[in-house]
DNA sequence: AGTTTAAATTTAGACACTAAATCAAATAGC
DNA sequence: GCTATTTGATTTAGTGTCTAAATTTAAACT
């Protein structure tokens, strides 16, 4: 029951997309500024913006002659309504929920961030994450009818429909019915991702892979996972695993999974516990149970001799994963993100050492700059995605009485 | 200037090529078919297919009440015109060419292949090439003018544009101007793509891939090739390497480009010169350094342990480079295909054996039945597909006069 | 005030669709 | 052989959307 094929009304639905796709990432517009760029008369443009401001997408700027010529019959202005609505993005980890509101535009409008309780059942969880939603509305000043949709991103596998699989690795933990639990009295569109794969949408609308179409994001923190974007578009594999390097055969004597952090903690604490002269002993303080990645990194940059071996060996073991995705994959850009990205600096000129040796088509190397909110930004993505997809069968919730800036 | 806007006319575009496509996989259809399958009116239907009979894309036909309804009046019955035209699926390697032509239902209708002399320069290999497609297009009895498209499979890489990306490889051996020089007096759009991307399309199509829309194909000779396709879609990376594993560190004292062919023949070649008992020393007989890959699996197959054991490394050693796949692009199905995928089922008991060891979402292992025409299906698929795209903008040159069956 | 300029609107016409009525060609029953 | 029935094709009237061209509008300039 796929039709694909079209009625007269199909027209006009194709070029109302067309204009508000247009509007959405040129800003404020004239009528002849679309005519421009769509090619449709002044007739059907102007029509289909008053069709647009008529549901709520677009509006009508008044006065302002700053920019064009000042001569003539001074032409309305339209812009995308970009507080018609707004999105939530949910970064879903292990011990902590991130929730970021933005409007239609991507504006970042409110944010809030909590810790899960240790003992912390599936209920408990459902609400540490509704209530750290509110909070982030609330920072905003949006009313619940403002939410127009909500990508949430999670540490398991999720295939291309947004279904988590089970039996892949940590499922349980957050199969807690986000979509059909959580916000079904507000009806709220509830969109699941990997993490890491949301962590690929973020650097690519915003980060430094923006513009770079073929691109893998390493979200490398305590786990490793790895988010594949080829010509523009996610990649997912048959049960959502792709880029899922967790089971990696690495032969380390570490388990493949490991992230920065956790492999420097790892090694970190092995080299106090062999008695190695370093600095990061004194970093630590007594407790020298207590190694943490900042500590190595801390020591590595200030010469000490132990922990730059340490960072030299992540660093050979990044470039061993990263020359397999240039491999398989040939992706212009590799981003290293997530918790430790800040530090991954370090790390780079290893990895660019050792990666033209591991393959033939090396990719170039980058940090993320989006620090912890890498996966939250790309859920943000993901909900614009849903509304630029479905927007003319959505109904803009602040139809005229405006949502915030 | 790409408009995504539309006209009433594109409206008709459109119908247009929703009738056209459901015709070509559904096999003759009244209009009452076509009703069902669309959601157009009546009268819509017939005008579109009246005006695709006028362009040649369509034919009807005649008396013939076999199915459907006894009563009433009769329908007319329409068929998409698959001899409207014809295209030619090239496989063009190191040392032969191979060419198919099939008509646009992707019906096959000649074929020939000729091998390159060894001392060719790029002319001779483009008349080489030339002269193939001329007996495979006087074998279909087909005019040039039948010809709507070109697809032409290569050992090289080549971007999602088409392009051979230079410095990587072997393109000098093939950007010989095949699109540019080869048959520009016919004007055929020539299609240019790697070989195992190819292969891959060949067996989503018509292989043992058919309806898996996650799918490796490894074109396993001489050399080692993999092509990817991911939701339906083919895999290129940013310069056209995705899958070029001629690069990968596999340590294994053999060059990790190598195909299954090219390590039996060193594998048996070593273990002759090592003197080591075994069949593979009577299967090639006196001149000891004439091994071919064909002599050791006929060994193994006779339960020859020596041969056994080359067979066990290259099935690791497949299971190696699959787990890799397996963990980064998590596809349902890896097909094995290429000169000798023949003899590559004894592999599979090995590889399926690894592959649970090596990976966390091991695919599924087949082997290819298409056989050495394996990358000129795919050159079919190719074309066809260029030509599905275009069909409107093209001119069926074989329109009423008919091109064979 | 009149001219110029650029934009908006109106008007006429074209194209493509739907829905409903009508026409056409076959079978089935009498 | 005639009529009723069935099914498909065609015609007609009406609607929605677009373009192109003429007209109107609202400002700046002279």
């Amino acid at each position: 029951m796929d039709k694909t094929a079209t009625t007269p009304q199909a027209l006009r639905r194709t070029n109302l997309r067309a204009v508000l796709e247009v509007m959405r990432d040129a800003g404020a517009m004239t009528g002849t500024d679309l005519i421009e760029a769509t090619g449709l008369t002044r007739a059907t443009v102007i029509a289909v913006c008053d069709d647009l401001i008529r549901r709520g997408w677009v509006r009508e700027l008044e006065g302002d002659r700053s920019t064009g010529s000042q001569k003539g019959r001074p032409a309305r202005r339209f812009e995308f309504n970009a507080s018609a609505g707004c999105v939530l993005g949910l970064d879903v980890g292990m011990a902590t929920v991130t929730v970021l509101v933005a409007g239609l535009t991507g504006q970042m409008l409110g944010r809030a961030a909590e810790r899960f309780s240790k003992t912390a059942d599936e209920a408990e969880r459902r609400a540490t994450i509704a209530r750290t939603a509110e909070r982030a509305l609330a920072e905003a000043s949006l009313p619940h009818s403002a939410v127009l949709a909500v990508g949430i991103g999670l540490s398991t596998a999720v295939d291309r429909h947004g279904n988590i699989t089970k039996g892949l690795q940590l499922s349980e933990h957050f199969d807690i019915g986000l979509q059909t639990e959580l916000w079904k009295e507000h009806g709220w569109p509830v969109l699941l991702e990997n993490d890491a794969n949301l962590a690929a949408l973020g650097e690519h609308w915003r980060g430094v892979g923006a513009g770079v179409d073929d691109l893998a994001v390493m979200l490398a923190g305590e786990r490793l996972g790895t988010g594949l974007i080829e010509s523009g578009r996610l990649l997912h594999g048959s049960n959502g695993g792709a880029g899922e390097v967790g089971t990696l055969e690495l032969v380390d004597g570490v388990g493949s999974q490991d992230g920065i952090a956790r492999l420097a903690r790892h090694w970190g604490t092995a080299a106090l516990a062999e008695g190695k002269a370093t600095l990061i002993r004194e970093l630590v303080g007594p407790d020298t149970t207590r190694v943490s990645a900042r500590f190595v990194f801390e020591a590595a940059a200030k010469n000490d001799p132990v922990a730059q071996e340490i960072l030299e060996r992540i660093g050979r073991r990044m470039a061993r994963v990263i020359s397999l995705l240039g491999t398989f994959l040939n992706p212009e850009l590799v981003v290293i993100g997530g918790a430790v990205s800040a530090s991954a600096t370090a790390l780079l000129p290893t990895i660019n050492a050792e990666l033209p040796r591991l393959t033939g088509t090396p990719p170039r190397v980058a940090v993320s700059e989006l620090g912890d909110a890498i996966v939250a930004t790309g859920a943000v993505r993901l909900a614009l995605a849903y509304v630029e997809e479905n927007a003319l069968a959505l109904t803009p919730a602040g139809a005229g009485q405006g949502v915030g800036a």
